[in-house]
DNA sequence: ATGAAAGCGCTAACAA
DNA sequence: TTGTTAGCGCTTTCAT
């Protein structure tokens, strides 16, 4: 059976309080004592029950994650650093694929809660607001991640996303390229990389169309349809900037698969810089956000919100760098009218 | 505060057996009765705590899962399966990435079991064998993954590596390579990997030398690096078997920084078949391994282990399947030769 | 059909 | 310095 902490008092000839103590590494007592419990312990090859501790009101030092998919390379690398970050600090973590759908959301986050993780960083947008709001009142502390926590009123961490979505835009019109199309998602950070888009435009002088707003869900295959369906209607534009670098990559197969050349005939730049965009050729030009420091300052923000009594509320915005690759170039219809 | 069952009881004027019984489904009572606790359940918000029913002796409902890495497409993806599976089957999983490094193998391995997970997916290959050996007699439901428990004795679930590497093999001995270099892992399923090699070599008449054998970890930069580690010693083969995609990418990217032409001079084969097989250009021939099932299969063999009281000892071995893309091609030699 | 009570493994006063 | 004891939130016999 298991050991538990009488199995350690009686063979050590003590009180269960007393190797509680030692466990906890608190109280004082004579060297010997404490000296002798824990051969004791190790002896009997004995656990600690985390359960059993966290049942008289401690943590039970796990976090939910909770994220789209984490065979996303983008989640996958940001998971990892999570994880790590997470287990220097005494915690682990329980991931979560919500797939941004509407019943996982629920499910997990009751699940998460039955658990009694002690906090929660949720990188998947949810589509009932309430949801999250019911959390906070929980008073369980929780962080945003690569989503800005807005109107609720929680810490986040992320991404400028207006930034980028303008500095990538910015980048595709001084390519000369002035019919651009953004693939994006349904997704708070995607809407503020479209609204950098539409500053580019502006800023360029040009003018900002609604329809030249795509949208999807991340993936190569919708990357793909996205391409075909221009195509299907004889709108190529000579440029697209996808909202991840899944889409950017698909909308490249397609093209190919189309005989549409990258970067001559069409550039394209993508978001995320995971590590589809290095091993892809040619290879992506996409803005980049700093995943490790994002995912260590999360779990840092979620740990101090645990251990203060005060939830924060700050905003943490991470700058992002375009990364400037093999996928976009001049464009060659003002190349020509130039030369 | 936290909603109890004492505040579900009291609020319903029932008492906490009461509760317990609708929360379980159990025992009989009044149609009416059950009625009134789950109004006032979902009234109240209440959560029954996972941690205090674990403490009674039930399960905690939550997996161990290790793996070197899940920022390793491989392992992502295989952990979205899981995730997927145990959801379904109830449960969630903890991840840890372990690097195959000691000190992270016994420190995880610890904390899962003071967290009480009621089984261990273990698809990390453990340096110090003697962690396992103590696991598995404590009688925690484990499964390796994707390493044959060999010895062990223990349920497990993995590809056939020696297939695998038989079958990549033997598809560039046929393609007139007779040099071929195998960069394989420190791990149990690449030395099956490397038998198959050598299988295929002798099937085919070749001789096999130990020397054609490289030893890296998992990534591109490795992979890379072992690229150039032969290039500087003039020992270029007309083809390499990289026993995993990361390794075979960073082989690609080291052959195109050096001007060797993919598969001209030189031909690739990776292992797993994961995202990145199709994303690069060429698109790698590689060994698939079928992540789904397997990650389905790893989820439902726990569960029935944890279901029962007999630990089973299979040794589940799925097909691999050679996917001839991109970058294999015949010798070049032998043409010119044939010609 | 319902409830009282013991106990799961541990922590944290409070006593001794 | 060490031990006693009352919970923590729940399950489960065993009474009623």
């Amino acid at each position: 059976m298991k050991v538990t902490i009488y199995d350690v008092a009686k063979k050590a000839g003590v009180s269960i309080a007393t190797v509680s103590k030692v466990i906890n590494n608190t109280g004082n007592m004579r060297d010997s004592t404490r000296t002798k419990v824990m051969k004791v312990m190790e002896e009997l090859n004995y656990y600690p029950s985390v359960m059993a501790s966290a049942l008289t009101g401690k943590r039970t030092q796990t976090l939910g994650l909770l994220v789209p998919d984490i065979s996303n390379p983008f989640f996958s690398e940001m998971a990892r650093t999570i994880e790590d970050r997470a287990h220097e600090r005494g915690l682990s973590v329980i991931m979560c694929s919500t797939d941004e759908d509407e019943d996982k959301e629920k499910k997990y986050l009751e699940l998460l809660r039955r658990k009694q993780v002690d906090g929660f960083i949720i990188a998947s947008s949810f589509h009932d607001k309430k949801l999250l709001q019911d959390l906070k009142s929980t008073q369980i502390p929780m962080v945003m991640l690569t989503q800005d926590a807005g109107s609720l009123g929680v810490t986040s961490v992320s991404v400028d996303d207006f930034t980028g979505g303008y500095d990538a835009t910015s980048h595709l019109l001084s390519l000369g390229h002035q019919k651009i199309v953004i693939i994006a998602e349904e997704r708070l950070s995607s809407k503020m990389r479209i609204y950098g888009f539409q500053e580019a435009y502006e800023t360029h002088g040009y003018e900002y169309h609604s329809d030249m707003v795509l949208r999807t869900t991340a993936s190569i295959a919708n990357g793909k349809k996205c391409l075909e369906q221009m195509l299907n209607r004889d709108e190529l534009p000579s440029a697209i900037f996808a909202c991840n670098d899944l889409i950017a990559i698909g909308v490249i197969q397609g093209a190919r698969e189309n005989g549409i050349r990258i970067p001559e005939d069409l550039s394209i730049v993508g978001f995320d810089n995971t590590i589809l965009a290095t091993t892809t050729v040619p290879s992506l030009t996409t803005v980049a956000q700093p995943i490790n420091e994002m995912g260590r300052k999360v779990v840092d923000v979620i740990v101090d919100n645990i251990n203060n009594e005060e939830p924060t509320t700050e905003r943490i915005l991470f700058k992002p760098t375009l990364m400037v690759r093999n996928t976009s170039a001049r464009n060659q219809y003002v190349n020509k009218k130039m030369v």
